[in-house]
RNA sequence: GCCGGGAUGGCGGAAUGGCAGACGCUACGGACUUAAAAUCCGUUGGGAAGUAAUUCCCGUGUGGGUUCGAAUCCCUCUCCCGGCACCA
């Protein structure tokens, strides 16, 4: 045979990545009806170190997604963008002077180039960016709606502060209780905020989950998040005070007989309102110490408890007992109403506060596995379930039956309810930041807050000279009068405008609406084509997202639908989280994530001109299950480079061969092949897929002969790993005008793949002596003579009695032998 | 502390009740070459016996169990990774 053409990749990539762009085979007409799938890669933060090989596994993992279901025919919504305000664009205008935006704009454009040397299939024009006014302009169109509804509302909040930086910071921007930037110990300040009512959806989110196919780890990330707990609300009275009444909420009513003290927060409302005089100056103190003290401080577990005796008594509402009013900061202000009964003989919290203040301790479930002290008292807080004790009409009630007959009792005199929380608290949408949406609000004097008109939006985000902090804790906004001045959009008179600016999170809760209709001028999306593209069908996205984000964006969607914006609720129907690339850190001495500070990225761009984008694309996805971590090793690329290769030579090497059949046994390869690889593609095992692939090739034998037409196969089969490579083949070896993207999915003979014959091994106890070969339909009774004749197994029947005789068809032959007689 | 995931050759991994280590890397040996690169072929979990074909024993973090048969299912423990963490 005479010199091949050898595989050159810088030749053949470059060129049909320009001829894909200018043919637009991958602009997709939203307007079809044809059916769809909308398979999202969570989009990046333009960060100015550029991709590495670790960001281009998902990229390369929903690209051969996209394409495997293109060329089964559907039509595919593959979109791009930019999550581009945030933090890191700022703190680098503050170190660097250079603007967000231009800072924004050339990352966009480094980090553009970088993933169209991945080759993946994204149409370009539906390119969204979250800080162009003309995307966020809807961001803020969203807010107003929320406004509309009381879903943004304004309240004092504690927030995160750094007294050196004098800047309010996001939960992100604390790092084990101290400030990112400057390493200060982060304290808490009171800060007015716009706050967004998630919990109103609290519910919802949490039962929806449901009906999502997402990894059970991310949904129950989810759900612990939210944290829905079931019990009851019990109203305490104030002794001598009949008009003060204390709500405490309990997952455990059954205990209430055991109630011995009542806990308030620092922070609750009724603290000083019941302290006696005597107390008056010890509590003043402790809840000042309390409320400066870091959430972090007050929330270490080791730490030992603390607290204060108000000289207030409650009354519990069970028995009419007198029993103190307590406030320790170990009771958590924002969950339940604040304030909590203490059963110190059932809870292991209450237990050691009530041996730390020698308050009493009641038994009011027993069981005989509570661990126990040689006195019989408790030796720790017994929480589980039993029979109920001192409890009087109660007494002998199984625990869980009380949970319910204690709450019914006491409903009637309206001293106990039913109710639920939820550990998820509303969203603090304020951030006193530069880089980010305005809040669309103004504030006047005569009309109070004000939303701004709709058609007035964007509020654009003004220059600045200067991105640092004022030292108010007010965003570098404050300080532009002619930003801050205007006027009020009812009344007309003098007004301000709100300075805060939206968190990071705001333009990624939306953004999969956007795509399908990024150039809408008249509104943040078209209904019908939304509710025709979405839900997404398929979101390929790292697993950090598992919470805020993925939970942020079922909220505003949820919202969106609740106003009939759009009609789905649920934006993500089906999510994959892709493994992190890691690699041994010298900085560290273990295996890291790859970053930058770690000091062990791999860049992709040298391995690009080096094998080439496929050979990259192939590694990526050989280098391990995809939805585990997998650690990059240099060497393993030149495996995938050779197989490609291979893979050249040998489809050439058929086309030249201008075969006019394929051979029985290739036949049966291929279509092996065809169906070993659409199962693993359709599983996401893409790692095995290629071994698929490359088992294929290396065990090809001599003299098999394929068709052109099972060339062409082949190549659709291999072009979503490869698909510059594949595009060559089919274009311009094999000969068709149109591109390979377009051809149809290959499918498979099972007929064909059924073999007649099977060989399979055969086992004495359990252990392999043989194998043995049969034809597929043969009887059970005529294999096991054939088998027992075999030289190796029969060597260990000898002298035996077969007991039982085991044949799985297809699968395994075992006899069972009798024990040897010693 | 609680919840979840994991541990398989020198390395990445395959096999989810039926021949453990597919595929790839590395290493070693060989072919081609003046030489090298590239390419191709072979060997590559540990141990034992045999001139050899070959045969036997051990082996999937630990210890136990279920089963004719376990990397795979169940229980125990150890270590690693992730999440949550005084949520009443």
């Amino acid at each position: 045979m005479e010199k091949i053409k050898k595989y050159d990749p810088s030749s053949i990539e470059p060129k049909w990545r320009r001829n894909w762009e200018e043919k637009k085979i991958y602009c997709t007409d939203t307007n079809t009806s044809s059916k769809k799938y909308y398979c999202l890669d969570m989009f990046p933060y333009p960060s100015g170190s550029g991709l590495h090989v670790g960001h281009w596994r998902g990229y390369v993992l929903s690209d051969v997604h996209a394409r495997y279901k293109r060329l089964q025919g559907y039509h595919i919504l593959h979109p791009m963008g930019w999550d581009s305000f945030g933090l890191p664009a700022e703190n680098d205008a503050i170190k660097k002077g250079i603007h967000p935006r231009i800072s924004t704009r050339n990352n966009i454009e480094n980090i553009r180039r970088q993933l169209k040397e991945i080759g993946a299939m994204y149409d370009w024009t539906k390119e969204i960016n979250t800080s162009d006014p003309e995307y966020y302009r809807w961001t803020q169109w969203i807010f107003l709606q929320m406004y509309k509804k009381g879903l943004a509302y304004r309240a004092e909040m504690p927030i995160n502060w750094c007294p050196n930086c004098k800047t309010g910071l996001a939960n992100e921007e604390v790092i084990n209780g101290n400030c990112e930037r400057c390493g200060s110990s982060v304290t808490r300040k009171k800060m007015m905020q716009w706050m967004l009512r998630i919990t109103a959806y609290a519910d919802r989110l949490l039962s929806d989950l449901d009906r999502l196919d997402w990894p059970e780890k991310v949904k129950t990330m989810q759900r612990n998040w939210i944290g829905k707990s079931e019990g009851a609300s019990i109203i305490f009275r104030i002794d001598n005070d009949s008009k003060t009444e204390l709500e405490v909420f309990t997952t455990r009513p059954d205990t209430l007989f055991g109630a011995t003290y009542v806990v308030l927060a620092p922070e609750h409302p009724l603290t000083l309102k019941i302290t006696t005089s005597d107390k008056m100056s010890e509590v003043k103190k402790y809840i000042e110490e309390a409320l400066t003290r870091s959430d972090i401080e007050r929330t270490q577990i080791a730490r030992e408890k603390t607290g204060v005796f108000t000289g207030a008594y409650a009354i519990n509402p069970t028995n009419g007992k007198k029993i103190p009013v307590w406030i320790a900061d170990y009771v958590l202000a924002h969950y339940g109403s604040g304030a909590i009964m203490s059963v110190p003989a059932h809870d292991q919290r209450d237990f050691e506060f009530a041996k730390r203040f020698n308050l009493p301790v009641i038994e009011v479930i027993y069981s005989a596995n509570a661990k126990r002290n040689s006195d019989g008292s408790l030796a720790e807080a017994y929480q589980g379930p039993g029979k109920l004790i001192n409890s009087e009409q109660f007494d002998e009630v199984d625990s869980e039956r009380a949970k319910i007959e204690i709450v019914k009792w006491l409903e009637k005199n309206k001293k106990a309810s039913f109710k639920i929380t939820y550990k998820l608290r509303d969203w603090v949408f304020s951030r006193q930041r530069y880089w980010g949406e305005p809040i669309p609000i103004v504030y006047c004097e005569k009309c109070g807050i004000v939303p701004v008109d709709e058609k007035n939006l964007p509020v654009l985000l003004p220059e600045v000279e200067s991105y640092k902090p004022t030292g108010t804790g007010k965003s570098p906004l404050a300080g532009i009068e002619t930003f801050v001045k205007t006027s009020c959009p009812e009344c007309k008179g003098p007004a301000t405008r709100e300075t805060d600016t939206m968190p990071q999170w705001a333009g990624s809760s939306w953004y999969f609406l956007r795509y399908p209709n990024p150039d809408l001028k008249t509104a943040a999306f078209d209904r019908k084509v939304v509710d025709r593209w979405l839900p997404v069908d398929c979101y390929i996205g790292g697993v950090e997202h598992a919470i805020l984000h993925l939970l942020y964006a079922r909220f505003f969607t949820k919202f969106l639908y609740d106003i009939g914006a759009i009609g789905v609720d649920e934006p993500f129907l089906r999510l994959f989280n892709q493994g992190m690339v890691t690699k041994f850190s010298e900085k560290t001495r273990k295996l890291e994530k790859m970053s930058k500070s770690k000091g062990n990225v791999v860049n992709p761009d040298p391995l690009v001109k080096k094998y080439g984008t496929d050979t990259v694309r192939l590694y990526e996805l050989f280098i391990g299950p995809p939805e585990v971590d997998s650690e990059w090793t240099d060497s393993g690329i030149e495996g995938c480079y050779r197989f490609l290769k291979r893979v050249w030579d040998f489809v050439i090497q058929q086309i030249e061969a201008n075969n006019q059949s394929t051979d029985i046994d290739s036949r049966k390869r291929l279509n092996l092949l065809i169906k070993k690889v659409t199962e693993r593609i359709e599983d996401f095992k893409l790692n095995t897929a290629i071994s698929a692939f490359m088992e294929f090739i290396k065990d090809m034998p001599e003299n098999a002969r394929y068709s052109k037409q099972d060339m062409e196969n082949f190549v659709i089969l291999l072009s979503p790993f490869a698909p510059h490579l594949a595009e060559e083949l089919w274009q311009k070896f094999l000969g068709n005008p149109y591109t390979v993207f377009n051809a149809k999915w290959p499918s498979f003979d099972s007929k064909i793949i059924s073999e007649q014959t099977i060989t399979i091994p055969v086992q004495v106890d359990g252990k392999i002596r043989g194998t043995i070969t049969v034809e597929k339909a043969a009887d059970p009774e005529k294999i096991f003579q054939l088998a027992s004749k075999i030289d190796t197994v029969a060597r260990f029947l000898k002298d035996r009695k077969v007991i039982k005789k085991i044949y799985v068809p297809g699968k395994i032959l075992n006899f069972v032998v009798e024990k040897k007689k010693e």
